[in-house]
DNA sequence: ACAACTAAAGAAAACCGTTGTCAATAGCTA
DNA sequence: TAGCTATTGACAACGGTTTTCTTTAGTTGT
């Protein structure tokens, strides 16, 4: 079963139906390794159902957040792009000119965060990693 | 001189003028060290400087920001409120509940950073690492 | 101190991405 | 196949931010 399959049936899990124009954002976050913007998401999934509306990529957005299978990426221009969640604790590699993005692991914040727990009294229960940069086909 | 005169004086150099209004603004951001969305800095200021209006707050937080005396602090509840500026290489501990903020150094991603670049052929060329937690005041 | 210049102010309106409303449509289930 | 209702698209509303405009006031040179 397809990502974007597996996607529509955890909606439907939910009570959800599988609809063209939800088929259509779905199958565009589910298989693109760029961070999309609601707009951009628009743009793609007119191709597919050109009758599709805005205000249904906004809401499949929301449903398909709320399952936490995409998640909102926050960069320099803006926080408004989405991308298929991270599987475990992974962090993102982005390409700064053309939003291709990439998971990765091992990073070792352990011994910093229980260092600064101790300093700073701070309990720390999350942390934000991101790297920019730019991907191989941006590198001119 | 404090940190707000400074500000201040950057601010005339480059052609600014000290105003009432601008002052509140300044000295809000220069001496919290809770992150402050405008709304937030604006209600601040108005027990300053009364009749300051919201537009001046945004547009000093603008010019702040392009000095780079303040930056941008991305969190779960939205990524508007601003914070005086790392020095140098810092990254930003901050407690959920109250947004005060703290800066560290130390983290150390220089061996990762270098295995991804000759892994996925990007060119790494920044990251952003933000700690979230409870700050002492916030663990009842 | 004064005048001249112009940056900055506040008020109001515009802007624009996002969210809410609503009647019509179309998945799903029995 | 019929009935229920989740979802749709059109449209309006919303709210944070930016723009416009006129007035105020900080700075500079005399
Ligand atoms: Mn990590
Ligand atoms: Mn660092
Ligand atoms: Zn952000
Ligand atoms: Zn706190």
């Amino acid at each position: 079963m397809s990502l974007s399959e597996s996607w529509l049936a955890q909606l439907q899990v939910e009570g959800g139906r599988v609809t063209a124009p939800r088929r259509a954002v779905v199958e565009i976050l589910a298989e693109t390794d760029r961070a999309l913007n609601p707009a951009e998401v628009y743009e793609l999934a007119r191709r597919r159902h050109p009758a599709i509306g805005l205000v249904t990529v906004y809401r499949t957005i929301e449903r398909l957040e709320a399952l936490r299978l995409i998640e909102r990426i926050h960069q320099h221009d803006g926080c408004h792009a989405f991308l298929r969640a991270a599987q475990g604790h992974e962090h993102v590699l982005l390409c700064e000119r053309c939003g291709r993005a990439l998971r990765f692991v091992g990073d070792d914040l352990e011994d910093l965060i229980r260092s600064l727990q101790e300093r700073t009294g701070f309990i720390i229960r999350e942390h934000w990693l991101q790297l920019f940069g730019l991907c191989p086909a941006c590198q001119t």
